[in-house]
DNA sequence: ATACATACCGACCATGCGGTCTGTAAATAC
DNA sequence: GTATTTACAGACCGCATGGTCGGTATGTAT
């Protein structure tokens, strides 16, 4: 065969660099298909349609890369410091173009949650998951932090503030605000400490 | 005449309802029509395209009904205690739907500042206006608050806390999340005094 | 060699969109 | 009373989109 896994993992990766960088509605097929180097019937006959395509997208793109970059800061050792690194290493070495763009999931949460129920599921799927992550881990080093603290509602802070920030950026097309409220989060993050 | 005043801020109302729940771009000029039942000629009187339509629901929509919300808080006695009581406000008294519809300006941050010049300067342009509002409130009260804070850095921080946590409510639909943010974001700004 | 399934091609279609244009009725100017 | 401008009405157009469908080439099984 003309290895079908290989076109159908190119139409993935095209698709969801296209999906990042514009929404899923914005992104039209055809777009995708020409720089896939490939034909409508090619597309469809790996995705039923533009919908599944999405899901796709989200299930074997975003949703791995996603735990992937969210995992190691947490897990380490000291979760504080491994947050803070994190966030600062994102300050320092993603470029403004990628800041600008968003992370896909917070991005596709604002386009398509209120749309098209498969989404919203998965995405809601996906921030359970990382809240869980984040506040377990937050649990495990408790007798390090304040006392009284709501781990769970630590952890929706910070993705909200960090999702909130990557959006003021948005109008700007510089990473000056991004770095503002990274920098007051790290505060934050720290002062949660003893 | 056929009162056109009227009839421009009707479509203006109209307009700015349904890019609030829609985005600009999903909403449709013949969805508007049928609302304000008018003709599309008697927009395109008023309006020479879709996209100016969009200019005018900013500014004189969004833009004095923003500032009309923040100012008070923040500008009350204790800016602290102002910011803390509005955001609990919403939390009390906001539907889920509200909540879950999000902040217009947040809204079309997301959605159009990538795409389009003229909606991206007038965002930054507020953005810009609540920051200084904030920033300036909280130098105002500089002496309750901890030594050695960038206020700047603190008002957009607060404020990318709150745009995130009603992108973050729009997957699960409710308010608990918002919630949960708000209540973390009530602490952090308590933490500032002293 | 034959048969069949898989992988892909590309013309075609219906739909909905923003926008234009011609026509008309109401208000105003003179 | 007439002329002109203002405020609409609504048919129409071009375009891009997601999706369909009949056909074709390439592989595998027998």
């Amino acid at each position: 065969m003309r290895d079908a896994e290989l076109t159908r993992q190119k139409i993935l990766t095209v698709s969801a660099d296209e999906i990042h960088k514009n929404g899923f509605t914005a992104t039209s097929l055809s777009c995708i298909l020409a720089r896939c180097d490939i034909s409508k019937g090619a597309l469809y006959h790996h995705f039923t349609n533009k919908l599944e395509l999405g899901y796709a997208v989200f299930e074997e793109v975003y949703a791995p890369a996603f735990i992937a970059l969210w995992q190691p800061p947490v897990e380490a050792e000291d979760p504080i410091a491994g947050l803070c690194d994190f966030f600062s290493a994102m300050s320092k070495n993603m470029s403004c173009d990628e800041i600008v763009c968003g992370c896909p999931l917070n991005n596709l949460c604002q386009e398509m949650s209120a749309i098209d129920e498969g989404f919203r599921i998965r995405i809601l799927a996906m921030q359970q998951q990382l809240n869980l992550l984040i506040a377990t881990n937050l649990a495990r080093v408790s007798h390090q932090l304040q006392p009284g603290l709501d781990f769970s509602q630590v952890a929706y802070f910070i993705v909200a503030t960090f999702h909130g920030s990557s959006s003021l950026s948005k109008s700007s097309l510089n990473k000056e605000l991004f770095d503002k409220v990274i920098k007051e989060l790290c505060r934050y993050i720290r002062q949660l400490k003893r």
